[in-house]
DNA sequence: ATTCTTGCAAAACCTTTGCATACTG
DNA sequence: CAGTATGCAAAGGTTTTGCAAGAAT
């Protein structure tokens, strides 16, 4: 079962509506999910290829899809609110390049341990978490490092 | 040197001014920083003692601090962003009580190990960390198991 | 004196909401 | 058909900006 299909089953099973907008918003969401696309770009796509879906109901869907738990509201400081898919047990972290804004995603969780020592240290029942390193990606540490050599 | 003296001395050393607004607004900032003030809260407190001093130049100073790196901006997920001091080594990480909304602080890193296979791995030259839990206070729990239970 | 800073008001920005219309189950 | 969902426009909240007046070095 693809992703769309789940979260047509679960919008149904709760009553929602399976509609065309809604439709068309997940699968550019899906296609551009990497990209961690916030709804004023899945509002910019879908005018370049002539929708006519408002810009509300993006912000609409997106809220509704976090609800059921599909996807998860970011935030890597930009002003706008960014998604990626709520995996499952997919654990991972995001490296923000404080040079060109770019996110890259880590595959690992190395945080049970940690998150078992909070939980009994200061009794508080942890359900998520989110991890944001900043720095500078491969790319701008080159650009930093010859713009160094220039200056001398 | 106090921490205000630090903030002086920085900004004088940078060619800004340190003028009574900016004074006034960073004690202000201390004596609430472990609320996690934010600009619009720091305004209201300005606005009960009578002062002057408008928002954008509550909003101007706490960039100009973020800038120097006297403090660092941070997003709880709330709408508007909130501030702690950037206290050198002075590591942790934010608990945020989904039930409440109130923030904890958590005294321990134990990122470094993870920080530097990201390092090695991905090739990325991370400056800094910031990790926040999400789940249940100790409050919010009981409160939570109460309800439970009145509902038997 | 020069440069930076301030307050105010207006604007910018992202996001939410009201409402009449249109659609889904 | 009943209950949702939609588009549009207007409103909401936070943050930024233009500008003339004021303050710091």
């Amino acid at each position: 079962m693809s992703a769309t299909d789940k979260a047509r089953d679960v919008l149904l099973a709760q009553g929602y509506k399976w509609t065309g907008p809604r439709r068309e918003i997940i699968k550019l969401l899906l296609d551009n999910i990497e990209r961690h696309v916030s709804a004023e770009e899945l509002y910019s796509i879908l005018q370049a290829k002539n929708s006519e879906i408002g810009l509300a109901t993006v912000y609409r869907t997106l809220e509704l899809l976090a609800e059921i738990g599909f996807i998860h509201k970011l935030n890597f400081g930009d002003g706008c609110s960014r998604y990626e898919l709520a995996d499952g047990d997919h654990h991972h972290h995001h490296l923000i390049c404080t040079g060109c804004a770019k996110v890259l995603e880590v595959e690992m969780d190395l945080l049970e341990t940690l998150e078992q020592q909070i939980e009994r240290e200061y009794s508080f029942a942890i359900s998520g978490h989110h991890l944001k390193f900043f720095g500078l990606c491969q790319g701008c540490q080159q650009e930093a490092k010859e713009d160094s050599d220039e200056a001398q």
